[in-house]
DNA sequence: CTTGTAAATTAGTCTAGACTAATTTAGTAT
DNA sequence: ATACTAAATTAGTCTAGACTAATTTACAAG
């Protein structure tokens, strides 16, 4: 008998590393660091190379030579349907019963992983099938299909929006190399200021800093919005 | 530095024995014994043997020099949040989502113990502060107070409602002999199905089968209502 | 190539909370 | 009083999931 897990049979503790490993994965698909789990979860490395162990034992994730880590696609199934959780919670918390974005984070965070799916779809229809949340992010569909996040340069990104360097795109060693040194690397967190007018350069925020980047450079960086998570 | 627990201070486990020795607690304030917990939620005495230590030690209950469970103020007050956390679920899951009752009940099983302070209150003003949950259970408030369940003799109990019989109130031992083996001692879940006229005999059903009891009889049997828990 | 550091692993400990099997306590019936 | 039974306890085991301390692997820089 083989067993084939799906969210309710996993514990809460587990849901949480795919989530987690979901989350870190950046779009180019070259897997997580286990450190990075460690610190996104708050937990020691030794803990998690021994879930680590039992995940693959579960089928829920693989390691690439160079040992980091990739879900296979039931274990992106589980944190897909988490992270449904996750949102539809947050939505139905905001929308419905006016708590604050922050406090419904939190709330959402626990209650993800004890909702029924019978609760889960009577929330959906509840908020008639919502697509964000309300932070803007996609929210994964029962088949685990997401809504697709539009990743864009960030010529075409809206201001005063948290987002996150996915990419830089550009046949140009000399331009990655700059945006490396001025700290603009995928990963890195930063807001869109303004576009100045008449071809004018876009003024981004990093960290505390704002910094000036012409047009050309922009178009090469490909971000996403990533307000919240 | 001592620590005065809290609901949320203490786990999930923690929380259902409290409110099981809460429930089984009948008004004659006898306390319960540990089988009776070990029953109801269904684990093995020595189980139960090991957490009432720990609830002696946290002073959420006490023990009578007969072994009984009484639970402490600090310990009851505990109980009542979890009930209230409970029933609270319980009207919204069927009143906002329409959930049915059986569903809800075992939904709110699980999330009574997940929920903040803050989610339960704004829930509460949701829907408007309800004084009874949909099985016409009452609702515990914030500051522990329980609105009255009146415990009364089977003459004075509504038809067709399940019922607990919760003592036994006689001087005469042959009628408390009698009604111990016809099944009607106390913890039994009956139905009054209708109490005859010209001082004419009560029919009770219990189990599957229907009885018919004397007025004299049913003047000794003090029952609550008890839908669902 | 060696060396220094970051990442990962191993080995062992701890806690909560369940379990079984065996034993003891207590209460009832003869 | 004795014996039977029900309730409780003790002792020991198990699992999940964290931890520390010590060690190993792996990779980048001189």
């Amino acid at each position: 008998m083989e067993k084939l897990p799906a969210t309710h049979d996993v514990s809460p503790a587990i849901q949480d590393y795919l989530k987690c490993c979901y989350q870190l994965a950046d779009p180019t698909g070259q897997g997580v660091a286990m450190v990075q789990v460690a610190e996104a979860l708050r937990v020691t490395a030794p803990s998690v190379t021994n879930m680590v162990k039992r995940l693959e034992d579960l089928r829920l994730l693989r390691r690439t030579p160079h040992g980091r880590l990739i879900l296979t696609v039931r274990g992106e199934g589980i944190a897909l349907e988490v992270i449904r959780h996750h949102r539809l919670l947050e939505t139905f918390l905001v929308d419905t019963l006016g708590m604050g974005w922050g406090e419904a984070h939190k709330e959402a965070e626990i209650l993800e992983h004890y909702i029924s799916e019978h609760l889960e779809q009577l929330i959906d229809s509840h908020l008639a099938n919502p697509r964000r949340d309300p932070h803007g992010e996609p929210i994964p569909r029962r088949d685990g299909l997401l809504p697709h996040r539009t990743s864009a340069t960030l010529l075409e990104a809206p201001c005063n929006t948290p987002l996150r360097i996915v990419q830089l795109r550009s046949q140009d060693p000399t331009m990655l190399r700059y945006l490396e040194e001025t700290r603009l690397h995928p990963g890195a967190r930063i807001t869109l200021r303004e576009i100045a007018p008449f071809n004018g350069a876009l003024a981004v925020r990093i960290g505390r800093e704002t910094r000036h980047i012409s047009r050309d450079v922009a178009a090469c960086i490909f971000v996403l919005q990533t307000t919240g998570k």
